[in-house]
DNA sequence: TGTACATCAGTGAACGCGCGTTCACTGATGTAC
DNA sequence: TGTACATCAGTGAACGCGCGTTCACTGATGTAC
């Protein structure tokens, strides 16, 4: 047991990446067409399994929507730094940096993935009450970081102040990429004006 | 047929009130469940009614999802315009006014009712081409006349430069709002600091 | 105005279907001696 | 190191259930004469 977990056989390797081959499928198919539009039989068919396989890995569907949530929230956490450390790498001002890409078309067309915050943001008021909290808690932690980034670059700026920019820019990036998707398909003029004009309105309030 | 669908009888009659009670249970529902999770069982009982009854009022699902969809536009429609003329009789600033009711604690917690174009967002990917279309078209519209206001209110700004205000301007409410609505049963003062935080930002940014 | 027939909203049971979940079985993997 | 047994990921069929939809039936409403 003691070495035997330490160098694992084959099987169980695999098994290890089988589970995040149904983990993966699960976040991006939750993203596409919402938790309650996707079925079990379907994600365990593009994950590459058979229907009953799937509760070797997951207790319920319902621990698979906790676990998609949670992962997708990591991956977007570490997406906001890296595009903070890229910014300051190219001498960017971070923020503007992070809003290009958020109110980007490739982010807005990329409904499997981009940020959890809003990807998610609808389907949270009918998820158990340990994800609501683990949302709240993700977003919390967003704005935080924003706000730290806007007192780095403007050092003049009180706490109070920097938050209150923080978590207005931060709703007005997820209020402009869900409206744009929103329209995306039927109206992609208006879907990327939303866009366009999210970023000048950001750029014009000195965040 | 003439003088009879002049004056209906009263079965009739009763049968349009019918029809709008489930018109009106579904829009509600299907705010705060979102269309897959209400069920034609559910909602038939809610309006008072047995299942099968359904099709005699709509076609299907769909149909009464497109009609849902439709009549809540038309009201938030009605909202938009009666909240500026209330605003103008007060002699507030009609933007402002708009602002601090969307922005308010109980138009958040109005799930079952409230803006459309923030209440449907998450769900218009998932429906038809046409329902797409017509959000598209209301959204559109709200834009136009918030910028129309904006002009209103101050003359000197250009069409291009209205437009874009408003666009952002919306954005940021239905992002604010959204956001605040996913934390609120979990995390209240967040929630609260999600609107008030919007709410200044648009005070700050002179729309 | 009064009677005979047609209409049609509402009922309640049933349909096939896909859902989440369970289960007996398999065979390769991992463990014990 | 080699053999015998236990483990457990994956299969594929089945479970009960609720879904959207259909249907035969009812009785009050609306129409025709």
């Amino acid at each position: 047991l003691k070495e035997g977990s330490e160098e694992m056989g084959v099987s169980r390797k695999k098994a290890e990446q089988n589970r995040k081959r149904i983990l993966d499928s699960a976040e991006q198919l939750f993203r596409q067409k919402g938790v309650e539009g996707v079925g079990l039989a379907e994600l365990m068919k593009k994950a590459g399994f058979t229907q009953g396989g799937f509760y070797n890995h997951f207790a319920s569907k319902n621990a698979l929507v906790s676990a998609a949530l949670s992962q997708a929230m990591t991956k977007g956490w570490k997406q906001l730094n890296e595009t903070f450390d890229e910014a300051r790498e190219q001498g960017d001002s971070p923020v503007e940096h992070e809003v290009d890409w958020y109110l980007s078309p490739a982010h807005r067309n990329d409904v499997k993935g981009g940020c959890p915050m809003a990807g998610f943001a609808a389907e949270i008021p009918h998820l158990s009450k340990a994800d609501q909290r683990a949302y709240a808690g993700g977003l919390d932690q967003t704005f935080a970081r924003i706000a730290e980034i806007l007192i780095e670059q403007d050092p003049s700026l009180s706490r109070l102040e920097a938050r209150r920019r923080a978590v207005a820019a931060f709703s007005l990036m997820v209020g402009s990429l869900l409206l744009s998707r929103a329209v995306a398909v039927v109206d992609p003029a208006l879907s990327n004006e939303i866009l366009a004009d999210g970023r000048s309105s950001m750029k014009a309030t000195s965040v």
